[in-house]
DNA sequence: CTGTATCCTTTTAGATACTG
DNA sequence: CAGTATCTAAAAGGATACAG
């Protein structure tokens, strides 16, 4: 009799968009996803790839994606000291999500 | 002879994935119109779908992507008054994005 | 070079009440 | 039903200075 609800119900695929969201939420962690999938990269060369990023909000980016398992952090012991940051293998699986963003926004054009 | 800038330059693939990232920043936007994906819904409907937006906010982000030609509004003379919200062919262009992200979320597992 | 520490501004969203 | 109007709080980010 479908009396009470007899509309759709909640779809469960609601999930899982919301655990990316966590993840990509923020203006600037997708652009260092990006640059990451293209290779990995130091702390120096994302600031400047990424343009217009402080330092202080991409060590705070690149501390989340640590803790969540999709950037990998490498300490480089030299004079002066380098740092790397990689895609680990749950970090890939985010560059078809990158690469769909990037087919829509030469869609949308210049909004 | 490549003196000053021997390293990589910015990638011009940059700006459609800024372009998208516009469009999709805030945390509901993407909510609403992954239900929009699925069927046009009413203006109550997509707030008691996506369940704990409030109706301000809900308000603002329909108005941003109507602005952006992403959504479309139609109001249904009627009493009570109707107001019906659905994805333009622009906006059904999200939906590759949007799934992009469930399928990742699902591979991210509770994190 | 790779960050950390403060402080401040902007953006986003939540609470609540009210209207045609 | 479909919003609007205020006001407040929280989150995100920018500017700047400084440290190992």
């Amino acid at each position: 009799m479908d009396k009470h609800r007899p509309r759709r119900p909640p779809p469960p695929e609601n999930c899982p968009l919301d655990t990316c969201l966590r993840l990509l939420s923020g203006a600037w962690t997708p652009k260092v996803l990006w640059y990451l999938c293209d290779e990995p990269r130091r702390f120096g060369d994302l600031r400047r790839d990424i343009g217009t990023i402080t330092s202080k909000v991409l060590t705070t980016r690149l501390r989340e994606m640590e803790a969540l398992g999709v950037v990998a952090r490498e300490v480089i012991p030299s004079s002066p000291p380098q740092v790397s940051y990689s895609l680990t293998a749950l970090g890939r699986e985010l560059e078809p999500v990158l690469e769909a963003m990037a087919r829509v926004g030469e869609k949308l054009g210049g909004r």
